[in-house]
DNA sequence: AAAACACTAAACCATATGGTTGACCATTCT
DNA sequence: AGAATGGTCAACCATATGGTTTAGTGTTTT
């Protein structure tokens, strides 16, 4: 039952996408690859931090499967990789139907409010 | 400037939404909250953790803004908070046409089923 | 009133995380 | 060859995280 369900959220690379995401520092370095391939120290520049500690962040960025390297020369050349994102977004998209239609902050609402008066709106909630 | 642009990704609660979704018991807990209300001690049960623990994960998900609380006698009722989870999708979003189109695919077969062939691909990389 | 229930709070533990520095390894430039 | 560049690795530090247990608060049941 329950424990079957739970495969459904348990989707192999959404712990690490998640939390790849988590940090500001490496949603803008996945920002900058938007924008085309850099390379590490290209991608550290931004940020006051050492490049030791800009790297580690890209390795996690990497292990989260979000960010490829490929080494030329010296230089290790990082590009997005979106699939995961996409799977990411897929997963939060389940959740979409709550606030499509509004039904849960309406609910909130006449939680809050009901007492009596109809707080007169746009859309019916359980119709 | 890059640091300027940096305020976009820096949206206030990404960080807390994204850290409160790395965690799988935490997914859980939002799955079963879209079915409906469920107490701490309902939501708990699935897992085997001690109710201290799983009232832990739900303050997370509070603190980041996905979850609601009610407290009705000595339940606390927690409720499916779906705005945050919105914003992370719209988040999300700006990274759709790098799946929407393939062209990231694309361009890692081309990259790594070329060598030695014609590199000029849609985009040019360094030099 | 007493017992059971639903939780929180606090102390504690092991491990993970974000960051640093210094040593080191290739590659490239002179 | 030697120096500079781009990057990793390892050790280290402070703090955060996920979990526990024990104690305590307030509500409901008996």
């Amino acid at each position: 039952m329950i424990l079957n369900h739970m495969v459904e959220f348990q989707a192999p690379h959404l712990d690490a996408v998640f939390h790849a995401l988590s940090d500001p520092t490496r949603r803008a370095m996945l920002h900058r690859l938007m924008v085309g391939e850099h390379s590490i120290s290209d991608l550290a520049t931004p940020f006051q931090m050492s490049l030791a500690g800009a790297s580690k962040h890209i390795r996690v960025l990497e292990t989260a499967g979000l960010v490829r390297r490929r080494i030329e020369g010296r230089s290790h050349i990082c590009q997005l990789q979106a699939a995961r994102l996409a799977e990411a977004q897929r997963w939060l998209s389940t959740y979409e139907k709550f606030w499509n239609t509004r039904l849960d902050d309406l609910e909130a609402i006449l939680r809050e409010e009901d007492t009596t008066q109809t707080p007169s709106g746009p859309k019916k909630v359980g119709g």
